[in-house]
Formats: structure tokens, C-alpha cells, sequence
DNA sequence: CTGTGTGAAGGCTTTCACAGCC
DNA sequence: GGCTGTGAAAGCCTTCACACAG
């Protein structure tokens, strides 16, 4: 597997495509051809190709990709085939918020446990999930072989928090905080800040 | 104003870098070199002296930039200097969980109103914000000149809303729907989908 | 004749190297 | 001496053009 030659933007373009896929998949659709599928996407048809012969060849020329079959390619090479344990730290506004949004579970992943530093029983019942003291984060991260991990921690214990993962045995984080986690160069981070995105939208309504 | 030879991806950094000054700008920190700054934000020093000079002059050689008037130039550059009014459509679970998550406050735009097929007093007063019918949309929109939209609605109906959106006189997405919004040239969307973010990171951890 | 697969060309971003100013 | 500003070079990604298979 060579995987390390596929660009980031490659990987993240077949969520999109996979994405697509799916809504194909529920209209009964047997085939697509890849200027149909990157119009679902978003994409150029040249580049969807190009992105997927990163990987292997997939469709018949003439027809185009049977979307059962590339489906599962995708599930592979993105290795959502198995459901994911991820965890869930900080269980303030934003990380409570995330919980009740369930749109996770229906995409491969499931919140097995979330962590902040005041837990509650009635608490732990409005968030529909095992909520635990952040002291006990890093003995269940080694048990339960946890990679994955939600972190909605304020912005000043964001990187402290971090550093617990990634000793503890996490890969990778999906980061809320408002800053720029510095950490090993095993270990992979996606930031979401939506007030950045909000900002970033105001710049070309000027 | 050339600003239309800025790169996207720099207008994008350009929030990185303004968060990042006001995390220095609390600590009292004055002056600041590229290379601290750059760090903070998660980039190399050149490029952030390379974005900089896309619209204009702003360190001292052999000293730095100052935390302060860095900042100001960049508010002014981002267009965030006035509160921008912004409306979300769609409270249902995710819609909800932003809403009672007031990080878009504090960052300069303020949620005056959301919008749900279904309406009812009691929800609205969970939700803290005025909650007003879909039929109300386009009335609202054009009254106050509202040009950014939160959309948080099933992907289903996401581009008949975006649809209506765009006819009131909205010129900024932000999209958390599963899929590709066809907009007019003018308009511009930022996508944000948490599945794909963790489906990408998965990929990483294999 | 339709639609994929792909080397080559083109375009965009990042990084380098160093001149210029404090 | 320290640090910014910037043309030039390198690197990366996208798009093109067309060979090739069904």
C-alpha cells in the first residue's frame, strides 16, 4: 500500500464522492459516469478520475463506475469499513451540542464515552452517553485501544488536553479549539472553527 | 481594492493569523516577529510575510509587526470590523446545538433570527432567539438586508432552501447539509460536514 | 461512439534566497 | 544584527488531450 503518495486533498475529495455515492445508491442507481458523479461532488470529471486511479482502476470505459462496487472500494481505502470508537472531550456547550447531534453514528463512528472535568449523573442522562472525569481519560484510552478523538475543550486547556491524548495512544483529533494543537507528526489533526469559516464568508460579501 | 488576486487559501489564513493576535494581544504582548506569530498560527514564516504583503506593508523590518495594528488591518481586510447580522435556517437537532453554542458571538456576528418549518413559543424560548416560520424567510431576508445564512437543514430540502435564500438577496453559506449546493457565481458557500472530517481522519490512522 | 485512464502541460501556492531597512 | 519584503525557483495540484477499452 502506497498510500503515502496520495495527496490530502485526494483523501478528503472521497468522502465527497462517497457521499455522493450513497445518495445514487438509495435512487436505485446501477451505474455512473464520472462526469455525473463529480457534478454530485462539486468536481471537475477529469479530477474525480484522476483522484481514483490514485488507487486503482474502477469503472469500464464506455459505461462508467458501478456505484455498488466503488462504494465499497471507497469504505476501503477511507477504512470506514468497521465501525470506529471515538471519544468525546468536553462536555461543555459545544461538546454537549455535538452529542445530542447524532450525525456521526449514522456515518461509521460512535461516541463511546465523553470526558470533562465536572461529571453528573443527571448530567450524563441528558447527554445519552457514559460521561467520565477527565482523570480516567487516559486509562480508558489504553483499554479500549481508543484512536480517535472530539475535542470541545476551551481554547487555554485545549493543548494540555491534547498532550493526554496523544500519550495516552489517540492518532488522531478532531479539534474544536481555536488554536493550533502542536503535536507529533504520528498523530493527525483536523480543525473545525466555525467562527473562522463565518469570517472567512464575510470577506467576499464586502 | 485588488482583491481579487488575494488566493483563497490566504484569505483563510488571514483569520488564522487575527486569532492568533488576540491571544497575544491579552497576554500584552506589543510587538511580534513573523516567525512567533507564524508558529501560533500553525505556518511557516515566510508564507505569512507573503500573505501579509498581498495587501499592503504592515512590520518593521528588524523588529516585527505590532499585535495591535496588525489586528486592526486585518479586521479591516476580513470585513469584520462592523457585527454582521446572520440568520440560521434550520433548528432541528444540529441547528439547536448551534444556536445554544454562542461561539459566533464573541467573534463578531450576531444570530438575529432562525427559521424552522415548524414554530412554537416554547422552542423558541429554549432556543434564546426569535424562531420564525419558513413562509417568513424571504421577507426577513430582504427587510434587513441580511446577507449571511447558517444552513442546518436535512440535505433533502438543503438546495430548495439555498434556492430561496439566494433569490432574497443572501450572498454567504455557510453549509452543514450533506451536499453541493448549486449557487450562482456571486454567492459564495463554505461547507462544513463533521462526518467527513472524521471519515478523513480515519484514513490517516489505518 | 461513449466514457475511462493517464502522461504531459499548465496554473497555482509555497518555499527559498537574499536585498533592504531599522 | 535582526527581521521584513519580494522576485525567482520549486513543488504540488489541476486540467488538458488523447490513447484505449467496451
Amino acid at each position: 500500500m502506497q498510500k503515502l503518495v496520495i495527496p490530502r486533498k485526494t483523501v478528503y475529495r472521497l468522502s465527497l464522492y462517497y457521499r455522493a455515492l450513497q445518495r445514487l445508491r438509495v435512487g436505485k442507481t446501477a451505474t455512473v459516469s464520472s462526469a455525473a458523479l463529480a457534478k454530485a461532488a462539486g468536481v471537475k470529471p477529469t479530477q474525480l478520475r484522476k483522484d481514483l486511479t490514485y488507487f486503482g482502476q474502477f469503472g469500464t470505459r464506455g459505461l462508467g463506475y458501478s456505484v455498488e462496487s466503488l462504494s465499497k472500494q471507497l469504505t476501503d481505502v477511507l477504512g470506514t469499513t468497521r465501525l470506529q470508537p471515538v471519544i468525546l472531550v468536553g462536555a461543555g456547550n459545544l461538546g454537549a451540542a455535538l452529542l445530542r447531534y447524532h450525525g456521526f453514528a449514522k456515518e461509521g463512528f460512535e461516541v463511546v464515552a465523553a470526558f470533562d472535568v465536572k461529571t453528573s449523573k443527571t448530567r450524563a442522562q441528558q447527554l445519552g452517553v457514559k460521561l467520565l472525569p477527565m482523570t480516567e481519560l487516559g486509562g480508558f484510552v489504553r483499554e479500549q485501544h481508543i484512536k480517535m478523538a472530539i475535542l470541545t475543550v476551551p481554547g487555554t486547556v485545549a493543548q494540555e488536553v491534547a498532550n493526554a491524548l496523544v500519550e495516552a495512544g489517540v492518532l488522531a483529533i478532531l479539534n474544536f479549539a481555536p488554536i493550533i494543537l502542536q503535536v507529533p507528526d504520528r498523530v493527525v489533526v483536523n480543525n473545525v472553527d466555525l467562527a473562522i469559516e463565518l469570517e472567512n464568508l464575510s470577506y467576499f460579501i464586502q
